[in-house]
DNA sequence: ATGCCTCAAAGGTCAGACCATTAATCATTA
DNA sequence: TAATGATTAATGGTCTGACCTTTGAGGCAT
């Protein structure tokens, strides 16, 4: 039918189909509430049946556009509890970069090089930028270690939070994101090729894995940073020997 | 009620709570569809009502892990048409990039300083793999460099086309991966400073890129590694000046 | 106070319906 | 025959109302 069609059609100011579609007008006054304070990091949002109402939209759409400030980091979704404003919103580099990665076949040789890459120069980058407390905290997963020394499940979750640790000194989130990512990979790797003999003795090798780790933390301490360059790449070439096969 | 609460719990083994919801559980298998070649760019996904069959779920879940995907730019939805996935890596921000105040300093700063440590090894290992197909493509962008001076749109993407091929010269596909996305942000945020008065002159800037790039490419072609790290470095150092602010 | 129970409300999911848009098909016309 | 217009089936987009599990708060008995 086409009800205005009919009408003499002036061809003046025909809108150019600015039609949006219902969601991304939901996610668009959302974003604007949050960018002008109105909803303020840590917020609660009214339930979606309430939002619903007040928009006058379906339940549908209003959870889709949740759903797209979900995927960006900006909410948060808590089951019987509520929708909350991000206390750290934009998230979605993160976020999307997670997703990315996992479009890519994982081949553990090109984790491993584009991990040495990253870390290497993480540890440089952390000599010049780690603070006291950054210090008390990788001393603690350093201790962490020493403790479950035996345990190979337990010392390997420590060993991840020493290197993310040190990740999170640089102040570099986006850094710290992706080699939270490739560790997290590799770890997943490494776990499954646990049961399998290694050809050096697994005793020896934590305590050569603990001297290497104190290496690490010794150069940060200092902060020399070509130091701590230098012993994180010895410590990945060296713990990644088992792995090369 | 809680059923299985009755039965001796005898703690050994307890799941950490891996539960994840199921429109996530669903975005996980498409992406694993997407990265395993099974869906190429273009193709086009079932129609909603049959993936809901397929898959076991509801219309409303299929939908939000839909959204998802579309939020990331992985697919593409046209109505009374069907769903493609994108022909992608390049779609990440446009959407995005609307909801805006997503990118903000502290961020481009980050990315532009993992695109260094990533980008700078990259030329390294570039220098030390690329083949005579490698270096032919990226004479090739560079000639697009060339003619297409004077036209800033046209010249970032063969730019961007220049590091992306020396990227694929590594052979490693998640270092490729990585530093696409990187550089994907960071161009959508160049783009949108680009009218932006610079302090140096275009011309004159654009002249010292293309003697940058083939300074990059020169080492490529001997093969020097550190010497194509060098030019890397200089070349992000120096074209990263009009970003910094 | 402490612990347990109940219950209302929240987000998550489902099923079925309707709408607007699109592309392909078929019928009409010049 | 070729171009044009109408029909139609399928698609994504939206709405509704229902049910589920989880959560936190308040009341109850200990």
């Amino acid at each position: 039918m086409k009800a205005q069609a009919q009408e003499k059609l002036t061809m003046k100011e025909m809108k150019p189909d600015t039609r949006t579609s219902l969601s991304d007008g939901i996610v668009e006054q959302l974003v604007d509430l949050i960018s002008r304070d109105v909803l303020k990091p840590g917020d609660r949002l009214p339930s979606e049946r309430e939002l619903c109402k007040r928009l006058g939209v379906g339940r549908s759409s209003l959870r889709e556009a949740l759903r797209s400030l979900a995927v960006m980091g900006i909410i948060d979704g808590r089951v019987g509890d509520g929708t909350f404003v991000s206390n750290s919103n934009k998230r979605y580099l993160e976020k999307t970069l997670q997703w990315g990665l996992l479009l890519d076949r994982k081949k553990v040789q090109d984790l491993i090089e584009t991990r040495l890459m990253l870390e290497s120069q993480t540890a440089f980058l952390a000599a010049q930028r780690v603070t006291a407390k950054n210090i008390e905290a990788i001393e603690e997963t350093l201790r962490g270690m020493e403790a479950s020394i035996g345990q190979p499940e337990k010392y390997l979750e420590f060993d991840l939070q020493f290197h993310l640790t040190i990740a999170r000194a640089t102040q570099n989130s986006i850094l710290y994101s992706l080699l939270s990512m490739i560790r997290g990979y590799l770890q997943e790797w490494i776990k499954g090729s646990l049961a399998e003999p290694s050809t050096t003795q697994t005793e020896t090798r934590a305590e050569l894995s603990l001297l290497e780790h104190q290496k690490i933390l010794d150069a940060l301490q200092k902060g020399e940073a070509d130091q701590a360059q230098q012993a994180m790449t010895e410590h990945i070439l060296s713990s990644s020997i088992d792995l090369q096969r």
